[in-house]
DNA sequence: CGCGAACGCAGTATTGCGTTCGCGGTGCAATACT
């Protein structure tokens, strides 16, 4: 297929020139190939299939995580003059549901979850009409929720899986070899083509600091988002924490507020667009915020615990600096705080005797549902159970939770090992998945030299003029250039 | 699991000690209520 990328990247888009793996991606897809697609956070994804939409004849079909990420990007494509845009979810009424799947080929971009992907009404209606692309946006949730929190994400390739089957898109942040695996066998791909770009992003500096308290550990934290302006993002391992910091910093007048899956949709999207629109310099949350939020100038990224994973890690702080400009990451913890994360992570796993549970329920001919109103199961284990055990035998299931879970387990140890040990923060990351760094800015980490406990421990009180300068100057000992 | 807030206690002003208790992530779709 002969297109003039270029030409048509200007007209539609604006842009004199693609990004970097940006066209080498899209001319992929046009050659019809099968690609997993790894590109640094803010490196413009969704140009890899928004511009071969206006080059192929059919329907375009993006599977999505979040319903506020599908809204955004339909809303994306409505604002550039694109009308045949659906985002088909649960915001539409059983009766606009069952009209609009009718007219699916009359729409280029088709928004949708993996769980409404694979209900019946859809996929028969998908397996009816002509499409020129499959994408999986934000791939590695097959390999992150998939196994232990929404199993329909290992279901994508149910209603494609045959030899005729449009080429499939997956574009990623963050994958290791293993969620690249995960994501290939699990869309069923041939022979993909892998475009990979370097990870690391050399703007950011990467500052960690062991604290021997969690009150300590408050202050220091309420210490430098005090005095280092942002806009920021603060990331805590609780939504009562994410409450506890953003009521604090907004008492001492910081323009802050609190973002985690306990609060309303619409909370969630107005703190989100405020934070967009700096209206807010700080959003303090738990990992349920960064996914979509397309903001280039966020200079800092704290967190006050261990995350789940070095990816999770790498994902959240990679949300600083997508501008290019010098950002800082700083991670909060305590010898502790792995137990926490542990916990945190394994609380809810499902074991053994909630298998069991399940087996006999549906081996006595019940419904699995009344598990769930008397609190034998949660929802989220009722639907992993379920999922594994109608494809596995009961010892194969035990066995393969038991696996996941020390799984989640030696993630943590990861992270916390990548924080004790003496090496290069930077390289560690970028080691873990699978690449090498390929400049140390000055003062790169922690472990580099960078002192970022004795910066914000020197720092006089914050007063009107300090706060009036930009924050660059105030710590512009981190940045200075090699 | 393990932290820390809250409480009870002693005994009368404030603080300190021991114990109990609460708390801890991520989302879809659909349903049942106002």
């Amino acid at each position: 297929m002969i297109v003039n990328l270029h030409k048509l990247l200007f007209d539609k888009f604006g842009y004199s020139s693609f990004r970097p793996g940006q066209q080498e991606i899209i001319q992929s897809v046009l050659n019809e190939e099968d690609v997993v697609a790894i590109l640094p956070t803010g490196m413009g994804k969704s140009i890899c299939y928004q511009l071969p939409g206006y080059v192929l004849p059919h329907s375009i079909i993006v599977i999505s995580p979040l319903v506020s990420l599908m809204q955004d990007q339909v809303e994306q494509l409505k604002k550039m003059g694109e009308k045949r845009v659906i985002a088909f979810n649960s915001f539409l009424t059983p009766l606009e549901k069952s009209t609009l799947v009718q007219k699916f080929e009359t729409y280029k971009f088709i928004f949708l979850s993996p769980e409404m992907l694979i209900q019946d009404q859809v996929k028969e209606k998908l397996q009816s009409i002509p499409i020129s692309l499959i994408v999986a946006d934000e791939a590695h949730c097959i390999s992150q929720w998939g196994y232990d929190f929404r199993p329909d994400y290992l279901r994508l390739a149910e209603w494609f899986n045959h030899s005729n089957r449009p080429p499939i898109l997956a574009l990623t942040a963050t994958a290791t070899q293993h969620v690249i695996d995960d994501i290939s066998s699990y869309l069923n791909m041939q022979d993909p083509k892998y475009h990979i770009q370097s990870l690391d992003r050399p703007n950011i500096r990467y500052a960690t600091v062991e604290v021997d308290s969690q009150s300590k550990k408050f202050k220091s934290i309420l210490k430098q988002v005090n005095e280092f302006s942002g806009p920021g993002i603060l990331y805590t391992q609780s939504r009562k924490k994410a409450d506890d910091y953003a009521q604090k910093l907004s008492n001492e007048g910081i323009r802050i507020a609190s973002y985690h899956a306990g609060m309303e949709q619409v909370d969630r999207m107005f703190v989100q667009q405020q934070f967009m629109n700096n209206e807010l310099d700080w959003v303090c949350a738990t990992n349920a915020f960064g996914m979509g939020v397309h903001k280039g100038d966020v200079r800092q990224v704290i967190h006050d615990h261990i995350p789940s994973s070095v990816a999770n890690y790498a994902q959240e702080i990679g949300r600083a600096g997508r501008d290019g400009a010098d950002s800082l990451s700083t991670l909060y913890y305590t010898r502790d705080d792995k137990d926490l994360s542990i916990f945190v992570a394994t609380n809810d796993f499902p074991d053994e005797s909630h298998v069991k549970l399940l087996d006999d329920t549906k081996k006595a001919g019940l419904n699995p549902n009344h598990l769930v109103s008397q609190n034998l199961l949660t929802e989220t284990q009722l639907r992993i159970v379920s999922y594994w055990l109608s494809r596995k035998t009961l010892g194969e299931t035990n066995t393969l939770l038991q696996k996941l879970k020390k799984q989640k387990i030696e993630e943590i140890y990861q992270m916390q090992e990548i924080l004790i040990n003496s090496s290069c923060i930077r390289q560690q990351i970028i080691q873990f998945f699978g690449q090498r760094i390929e400049l140390k800015p000055l003062n790169c980490c922690s472990k580099c030299g960078l002192k970022i406990e004795e910066i914000v421990e020197s720092s006089i009180k914050p007063s009107f003029e300090l706060k009036l300068q930009p924050w660059e100057k105030r710590i512009s000992l981190i940045f200075q250039k090699t």
